[in-house]
RNA sequence: GCCCCCGUAGCUCAGUGGAUAGAGCAUCCCCCUCCUAAGGGGAGGGUCACACGUUCGAUUCGUGUCGGGGGCACCA
């Protein structure tokens, strides 16, 4: 419909500028008194044209074809033009859900090229606190909604297996398999406290097996055997993730070892070719990365004067890993602490000169999340220790709530979780709004127990009154809303698209009757619900939150 | 000092180069003889942080200032 009126718009503008070029720009007004579609063409071509916008809209409409789907167009305020469209095309976005069913709003943008979403890629040193939440809904939703673009998506999982923090949870293990108190002061300085080191200790001494989604090792049992306390700690710590993101309902397609990358010798392949590439030079008995050649405000060093490398240099191997592994596209949810990376990866991308495109890969950072309860912020978690632990969460506030809820704000923006809004099962609480509306519909149709597959081919003429009109609209800006967001990179832009849904199911179910005598409207307003009902599981989906049939 | 994000109603947050800036909560009023009141309708509440600039038009774009948060190592 969209794309019909522009091309109307594209010839009426030809007729009266034919020098011109021109981007027409069609946008849905926020209120319903100014039609279905509006454009400011008139506006645009004002100055070029010289003459007033309202003349030239005037013109504009009278130089635009014929159109069986418009019922009437207006010029408003400063030029605007306003379409109205005839209620049979407004009526159609019912059949045409009610055809589509669960494929309504997908589309083939992505021409099934393979995408990449990296997230969480959490450390394998603790439970995964709330941020690490965060990531998970994101990363998640955003994979969902690439699927949706037509996109061959990949869920991967990058983590830190060898380094500094892993040496320090290996020794904190150790302490406790020895029985030191954490308090006390042989207790590693730095090491980790939460009880859960407690529990991967007693595990290491009883010789247990731990299998995660990605590795399995079998403990010693060996206090002095620390390469075994190292491989049980990481796997043991590993089932936990799997566990906590299994009850957040998220699963990898791919785990990445970042010690696998020296193993298979790609941090040397790299290190090499970025000095092939003539893009290093060394300095006070380093390597350095010439980073400023491709933005950056200063050189980074590459490899330490104790001859090992920064953390930039493997994150760059890996990135030509994934490069290669043909994902024309990647997307790395983090948090946003890992800002600082992005130019050095990027940088040292280019320097590799292997056709890498400029901006490549994207980043989606996520701001910082604060848990509120009973008005105060939350910071201790008996699992942890220090942090609020993603499970938690779930097992306080359920898994669609705590979902909704992180992913429902702008990725970029601090974001306050508020448990007892969560936790309420009223109006105040979003996700309970928008399933709600579901199990209503879900609700209304049982009870009228008819076969839905007659819905389809029912009159749709008595929808007319401004509540259905409304939801009509709704429902048929579900495609580009969910282009819209994968565009955007912008999960939450579904979450907000399905609570104007729900408020404008709850507003015509309270002021009309669905399951009444009179045969033609009955069935045309149960095909709207019906297809209302489609919509909702469609987005619910994409957020990975249930459409629930009965509350 | 430099870089990134944010600043919109009392609170939590949407939104947009255009038409009267929205939602939920909170406050006040109204609606179940009726398909789930976990709902609906209404009222009040705003200098869109501030200044300047670009534009026919700026809350939206640019620059600067102020405020909040985060990042700025041969740590990861």
């Amino acid at each position: 419909m969209k794309t019909h009126l522009t091309q109307l718009l594209a010839i009426a503008a030809k007729t009266i500028a034919p020098e011109l070029q021109v981007d027409i720009l069609l946008e849905r007004p926020k209120s319903a008194e100014h039609g279905d579609f509006a454009t400011n063409l008139a506006l645009v071509l004002a100055k070029p044209l010289k003459l007033n916008p309202r003349a030239i809209a005037t013109q504009l409409i009278a130089a635009l074809p014929s159109s069986d789907y418009i019922a009437k167009t207006e010029i408003a305020g400063a030029g605007f033009i306003n379409f109205f469209l005839n209620s049979q095309s407004q009526q159609k976005v019912v059949k045409d859900i009610l055809q589509a069913g669960q494929h309504y709003g997908r589309n083939q943008n992505g021409q099934g090229q393979k995408v990449q979403v990296e997230f969480v890629s959490a450390n394998p040193t603790g439970p995964l606190h709330v941020g690490h939440g965060r990531g998970a809904a994101v990363g998640d939703c955003l994979a969902r909604l690439l699927n949706a673009n037509g996109w061959d998506v990949t869920r991967e999982f990058y983590y830190n297996d060898a380094g500094a923090q892993i040496d320090n949870l290996t020794i904190s293990v150790l302490a406790r398999c020895k029985g030191i108190s954490t308090e006390h002061e042989s207790f590693p300085e730095n090491g980790y406290r939460g009880e859960y080191i407690n529990d991967i200790a007693a595990a290491f001494l009883t010789k247990h097996t731990v299998i995660a989604d990605d590795i399995e090792v079998t403990a010693s049992g060996d206090i002095n055997d620390l390469d075994s306390i190292r491989a049980f700690s990481v796997a043991y710590l590993r089932h936990e993730q799997d566990l906590d993101l299994k009850a957040f309902q998220i699963k990898f397609d791919v785990f990445s070892l970042e010690s696998a990358l020296y193993t298979t010798g790609k941090v040397k392949e790299t290190v090499q070719a970025l000095i092939n590439s003539g893009h290093t030079y060394e300095a006070n008995d380093a390597l350095w990365l010439k980073t400023t050649d491709f933005g950056d405000d200063k050189d980074r060093v590459m490899r330490k004067t104790d001859g090992s490398y920064t953390y930039f240099v493997p994150d760059i191997a890996y990135h030509t890993d994934k490069w290669n592994r043909g994902f024309v596209r990647v997307i790395n949810e983090q948090g946003a602490d890992h800002h600082s990376t992005i130019t050095r990866v990027r940088a040292g991308l280019q320097a590799l000169n292997i056709g890498i495109p400029k901006g490549w890969p994207d980043y989606v950072l996520h701001q910082m999340v604060t848990v509120m309860r009973g008005g105060e912020e939350v910071k201790l978690s008996k699992r942890a220790g220090s942090y609020v632990t993603l499970r938690d969460l779930i097992e306080e506030v359920g898994c669609d709530a705590t979902r909704y809820f992180l992913a429902a704000r702008r990725a970029d923006s601090q974001l306050v979780f508020d448990i007892d809004l969560a936790r309420a099962q009223t109006n105040d609480n979003p996700v309970f709004y928008i399933q709600y509306a579901h199990a209503r519909i879900c609700s209304v149709l049982a009870q009228w127990n008819g076969d839905k597959s007659v819905l389809l081919n029912v009159d749709l003429s008595p929808l007319e009154n401004p509540h259905e009109t409304a939801l009509l609209q709704r429902l048929s800006a579900y495609p580009e809303t969910v282009e819209n967001a994968a565009n955007e990179l912008a999960p939450h832009v579904i979450a907000n698209y399905l609570k104007d849904l729900a408020s404008d199911l709850h507003s015509y179910y309270n002021e009309y009757k669905f399951l009444i005598d009179d045969e033609t409207v009955k069935m045309a307003r149960l095909s709207l619900i019906c297809a209302t009902q489609q919509v909702l599981r469609n987005g619910l989906d994409l957020l990975g939150v249930t459409a629930k049939e009965r509350m």
